[in-house]
DNA sequence: GTCTATATATCGATAGAC
DNA sequence: GTCTATCGATATATAGAC
């Protein structure tokens, strides 16, 4: 036998990886490094360390760092959207948006990991269109209910579906942050009050349609 | 002479910078590079390329690169507040909120580099209180109207607060990461939206009372 | 306070064997 | 599809001269 004795079948040496499927083990070895260190320092050179490979065969199946981490956005999108959906099952439309807003930012802490991929990754979505698509489906169920309170107005209801997807939004990365505290309890908070927030917005939802008004003539003057 | 002839005084080499501030122009310079390349591409190295000094120099004013980047979060966040002071120095409590949520997305987009510093860093603020400090004011800022708005109830104005500021907060990130379009149109819808919402949270307000009943006793039984 | 020089590390990506 | 080997680039950070 040849210096390491092909190594692969009597030895299976410690977490070798020779089989099956290694794009998906890849994006959960992603996931876990992102949940670990952080995104900025994840590599796909560790990544391939911690599965046992070696450090090109990743390339087999991503082209680069970016397409890999653009895989694992795509997972993001599709898991938060099935989340979504479950939560803004049933109820009045308000009551699933609320729902919604609050299972957003709970998907958040939950999987910080997939949520940083999808969110904070700071990839250019046009590039990777596939993102864009896998992530319609979370405006839809938003988008739904908006509709419903929004009386037949187009409008009106995707105005209302934005103002309440960046309110979420806001609460997910501001909680990520700190700003909510730490620990479970400052999820909670989080997600209770972009559920409230929800709430308020519907309930206001009359000033939405000034938006219109507003950006519509040149007002190129407006200083600071 | 050696080699070099000193190579300072009489010929001052293209942009060799040998006097001043230097933590000023690394200040000044880490700025010019995350808008140019990216927060997570920014290193110390090109830095001091760029100012034409040893890539040792800047360690004699920072100790690492996120001590670079906490005094540009600092930066960031002294002149937020200030733009949100100027914002929101007259009319009404919540034309004072509105006007504050349309500048901190406006600032967002405007001085990209520097919001990304501040909300973008993942720089734990516990291990840079500096930048909580310089961040406080910003709260204040919106705490001060909402607290007219919510007559003497500090919780509510402090739920009001927090409700507007991830809303705007949300605007912001989504904006800058594409979702209200490109270009300046973007930055007018979202800065708008951002300011029509804050007025629909106003009118809503009473519903981000209901956090605290929510949140209240143990529900550990809500699933998915 | 800045420079030169360097130690140390790591990474992304490719070529070519098997 | 995976491995070995490696190139080339770049980074952070330190030591010691000036």
């Amino acid at each position: 036998m040849t210096r390491q004795d092909r190594a692969a079948q009597a030895a299976p040496k410690r977490g070798r990886y020779h089989h099956g499927d290694l794009r998906a083990a890849l994006i959960q070895t992603t996931i876990d490094l992102i949940g670990e260190r952080g995104l900025p320092e994840f590599s796909m050179a560790e990544a391939s360390r911690r599965l046992g490979v070696a450090v090109a065969a990743p390339y087999r199946h991503f082209a680069d760092r970016d397409a890999l981490l653009a895989a694992v956005a795509v997972r993001a999108a599709e898991l938060l959207g099935e989340r979504l959906d479950s939560a803004a099952a049933s109820g009045t439309a308000a009551q699933r948006l609320a729902a919604a807003a609050r299972t957003y930012v709970r998907f958040a802490a939950d999987q910080r990991s997939l949520f940083q991929a999808l969110a904070g990754s700071g990839l250019d979505k046009s590039s990777y269109p596939e993102i864009e698509h896998a992530a319609r489906s979370i405006g839809l169920t938003f988008l739904t209910p908006a509709a419903e309170l929004a009386d037949g107005d187009e409008t009106a209801a995707a105005r209302l579906t934005s103002a309440i997807v960046a309110t979420a939004h806001g609460h997910a990365v501001l909680m990520l942050d700190g700003v909510f505290g730490s620990g479970p309890q400052a999820t909670e908070t989080a997600a209770e009050q972009a559920g409230a927030a929800t709430l308020a917005l519907i309930a206001g939802q009359a000033h939405l349609s000034n938006v219109a008004e507003a950006v519509a003539p040149d007002r190129s003057e407006e200083g600071i």
